[in-house]
DNA sequence: GTACTTGCAAAATATTTGCGTTTAT
DNA sequence: ATAAACGCAAATATTTTGCAAGTAC
């Protein structure tokens, strides 16, 4: 998704555009690095150096409410944001704390989750996380 | 696992038995509410009065490094422990908090993240957490 | 006996909140 | 004009850590 239809989908819901969210939404939307809350920060403060923290927080919640953002809880105790909110896996570098995607190609692990919407469960979204170390870990002998 | 089962397992590999590292894990091993470390800290603390949460921290992170425990860390900002450490999915409900298992009977979604080991991630664990609303609230109209 | 574990309190870290001011609509 | 958003700083919450005392082996 780029900016500028982020911003249209935002403004059809009622949402207020400020020059803090539409630096926030510039930033994170073609970031696949999975950054936190802090990262986000420090990136947007290069451009937009009045902007707070607490902004930050607000607007990255606000982005996942919305639908445009994945927020995902790792054991660094941090979220982390990913705006490819369509299925795939993480994997998490318990050394590095580097998180890479693997987009689901052949087989969609949403299939077997589905089946148990009509048990009850409203699903909105889902994370599948995988632990374990990355290649460039692994041969240092992590 | 039982709790015998565990001790054993942990004597082997060297780790100290204390008293408070067996309440844990008599507490957590056939625990399938998903405590976060404050829950099981209240319930140890009822059996072993005098013992401390960060003992109580420091024994989840071994039994979790061990194997015995699954850690899952959700939007609450809490890690929370599963004893059950099969593949299976967590059904988180946004409203209440409640995590419900769900097993993985006919289809493992294991299979799809096992093909991309080669590709170079060496995998110690995953997690699969689905967001949204569980029976209840969802009748509740949440 | 010794290295590891504990309890306690303090520190570190991440996130949220209260509030007076500013701003998008 | 007004409701919402902002920046700042303080508050909250979770988890980690340093250290003296105690304990499993």
């Amino acid at each position: 998704m780029n900016k500028d239809n982020a911003i249209s989908i935002l403004r059809e819901k009622g949402v207020k555009i400020t020059p803090q969210r539409r630096f926030v939404i510039e930033s994170i939307l073609d970031d696949r690095t999975h950054p936190c809350a802090e990262d986000v920060y420090f990136k947007v403060k290069k451009k937009l150096p009045e902007i707070s923290l607490a902004t930050v927080y607000q607007t990255l919640d606000l982005l996942e409410r919305e639908g445009l953002l994945l927020k995902i809880s790792l054991p660094d105790g941090k979220s982390h944001f990913d705006p490819f909110v369509k299925p795939h896996f993480h994997f998490y570098c318990e050394n590095c704390g580097k998180i890479e995607d693997r987009d689901v190609m052949n087989e969609n692990p949403l299939k077997d989750i589905i089946k148990r919407e009509r048990a009850g469960f409203e699903i909105k979204n889902y994370t599948v996380i995988v632990y374990g170390f990355c290649k460039k870990c692994k041969s240092k002998g992590v």
